[in-house]
Order: C-alpha cells, then structure tokens, then sequence
DNA sequence: CGAGTACTTGAGGCACCTCAAGTTTTGTGG
DNA sequence: CCACAAAACTTGAGGTGCCTCAAGTACTCG
C-alpha cells in the first residue's frame, strides 16, 4: 500500500505500537526525539530507506518519524513482512544488515554532536547525505534537493538555528558548498570531506553506482 | 572459547575483518573512534553483551573494542554462529533483537551529546549504567562497581574531563550519587532519573528481574 | 616506596548561546 | 495571479557553559 504525505506529516509518534513498517519511496523522513525543550534529530532518511525496521522486533516506537516535504511512502504490515522473512533466511538477513547499517550511521552520529565543532559537524552532515542520496541516483552533476530547513540542521546537530546559518555563510564563504533555496552543491567534495573528517566508510555502502 | 582481559586492552580495531564475535561474561568493554584529535566512546558494554554482533553481515570494524578493567569474553567464530543462525529462526530474530536495542541505546547517545547539558548527560549515563546493570544483577543496593576514569565519562560524552570533575561533584553535592574508587552509588535514583531526564523505555527490557 | 595515573582546583578564554529585530522567501486564499 | 500572512533566513550584541592550560594532591600498583 502506498501513502503520500505532504511536509511536516508524522507517520508515527514515539509509544506508538506499529503494526506495519515503512519504505521511504519519494522525498525526505526525519526521526525525532523531545528531549527537555528541544527537538533532537536522530536520523534523515532517503528514499530507498525502511526507517522503521526496528518495529518488527520492538514494536514500541521510542521517537516520531515525520516527512520533510512532500514524500511518498511504501507500508508493508508487519504479517506480511514475517511471512517473507520465514520463508527466506537470506532477505532475513537483507533486513538485518540494514538495520545494522543504520546502526552504524547513529554511531557517527554520536561522533558528530560529541567530538566535532558546529563546521566539521554541518559539513559531515552533506557529506553522508550526498553520498547516501548518490548510491540511490539522487545526486546529480554534486547537486542534491533538500527540504530540511536550518532549524533542522540545528536539530540534528545539537547546535543553535542561528549558529547554522552562520556556519553555512562560513561553507559558503570557503567555496565548499552552494544552498540556494531547497537546493544544495558541493562544489569541492574533496575539500569537504576533509574539513569534516568524513570517511564513508561507516556506511558499509556494497558498490558504487556508475556516475551518470 | 574464552579469553581474559586486563584493563584497556583491545579485541580489536577499526579497519579489522572480523571473523568471530564476541559475548561479554564478565567486566566491561568499551567502543571508541578517534575523530580529530579526540576520542570518543561510542558504547559501554555490560556482562551479557554482544558487542560485536554486527560484524556478521559488516565484518569490517568502523570503530575500536577495548576492554575496561578486567574482564573475561566468550568467542564465537562466524561460521559457527552463522550455522546456528541457519538451523534456528528464533534464534536469529534475538540475536537480530539484540543489535536493535544496541542502536536504540545509541540512539539515545545521541540526544545525550546533542541535546542535553554536562550535568543532565552524564546522570543519564549512570542512569542507564544502573538500569542495564539491574538487569543482569549487577545492581546491588543501589550500588555497582565501575571500573571507568573520568576521562572515559568526558569521552563518551563529549565534554571535558575538567569538565566532567566538576560535574560529578555537583551531582555529589546534591546528595544524587556518591562515587568513591570504583564504586557508584544511586543515593536518590528518581530524582537522578529526573535530572537526567531518564526513561528506560528506549533500553527495551523485557522483564525485570525480581530484586536481591 | 617510587612512578605513573587519576583526581582536583584555579583562572582566563572562546565557541556557541539567547534574545531581538529586520529582511527575504514561501505558501495560501481571494 | 496578486496580497497578505507566515515561515525562513540574516544580522547584531551581549552572555555563558564549557574549554584549555597549568599546577598541585591523592591514589594505585608493581
């Protein structure tokens, strides 16, 4: 079953007991988290992503999932999803090796809002989406479409909505990326990944796709 | 089969092929990157974890696995586990279960760097220490050995270790914890929780186990 | 019992914060 | 397709939580 969500529409809220899981098909999802008075980004996911995996084994959602412009969602029921997965131990594993992939991500993530300055962190933040949204198609001639605003960026790093927009104007100021409305260049990828620290390595991506 | 440890001693690194996994049976491992010029702890791992299950389906580490105090690991080499994992689908939906309470914990690491004070973040951390450690009876009136420095706390939270000194004495002096050698004491665990802004939820516990 | 490691304390500094006001862009109903 | 409201972005200025450096004290273990 397919559903489509227009911006800032909760697929589902942290106590929630899913029933069903989800594939991003189109568009952004962001997963959230209230923490005190602020709004703590845990994940972006990209289409090609099932950001609520997790579900079939631990039904209790502990965060929100939410869309970030208009998106389009793929929803298989968890009876469904159980009854592939019995019958075949290798797309068992499939599935298991994305969640640990997705694992993997939250781990760098914790590098990010611990051990990295707001420069290196934003900057670590294009580079993981860039080449997440190139092993899917989705990064074209070093440009990328996102509807995230500054005040998610802010979210998802742990750091002011002010200070982002002075850390873009820094990127920006360096020649590294371009953010014109929803959307973004890297304009020296290398240069990038080297003030951000960023290996893509924690990624575990299979193959790269042939560039377009 | 087993292998002791003595203190900061690695089971492995960043960039190794795994090709065993490892369960905790005794002390306490910890999970690092170097990021920058800093250190930062991914991870805390407690007796009854498997903190390497991931290498099955990623067998290239992203991060180093150290020991912290003494500590005794079992060893389970790939092929063994992958022949129990075939032979038996409930088996492989724990263990699967395992590494998703893992990225649910990480995922609440997040929110500790990124969104919550010195003082807040590192109650949460003794919070979930004691939670995880009740669950396998490490928790004894209230108490439970700990074999990390300060500079351990400051690495897997992001802040100072200066920093994370005056921190804990603050939680000393609002009578929430005593910290004296190795040994930690809840002396008022709600008001900790409250603090800290803790919920076990995320921990995904199944049951507790009835008190000592 | 000596040497290394961990802990503590003080003092000055800075990365990032909050508040606040203005400008630009985006979305929406008439 | 325009008018208007709301949202997003930008800029300035003062503040603070945590940092770094540095020195001294107290463990711990061989």
């Amino acid at each position: 079953m397919e559903r489509v969500l227009t911006n800032r529409e909760a697929i589902c809220q942290e106590g929630d007991a899913a029933s069903h899981c989800t594939v991003l098909l189109d568009g952004f999802l962001v997963r959230s988290k209230i923490v005190g008075d602020r709004e703590q980004i845990l994940a972006v996911h990209v289409p090609g992503d099932f950001p609520d995996l997790q579900t079939l084994h631990l039904p209790v959602l502990d965060h929100d999932i939410v869309s970030v412009g208009p998106s389009r969602v793929g929803v298989i029921p968890h009876a469904h999803l159980k009854a592939i997965l019995t019958a075949s131990p290798t797309l068992t594993h499939v599935f298991w090796r994305e969640t640990l992939v997705e694992a993997a991500i939250f781990r760098e993530w914790v590098c990010n809002v611990g051990a990295r300055s707001a420069l290196a962190s934003v900057a670590h933040l294009i580079c993981e989406l860039a080449a997440r949204l190139d092993a899917v198609g989705l990064l074209q001639d070093h440009s990328f479409q996102l509807p995230l605003v500054q005040q998610d960026i802010a979210n998802a790093r742990g750091i002011s909505a002010v200070h982002v927009n002075r850390t873009l104007q820094e990127l920006r100021k360096r020649k590294l990326i371009s953010w014109e409305g929803r959307s973004v260049t890297l304009l020296d990828r290398k240069e990038l990944g080297k003030l951000a620290g960023f290996s893509g390595e924690y990624l575990h991506q299979r193959a790269r796709p042939a560039a377009a």
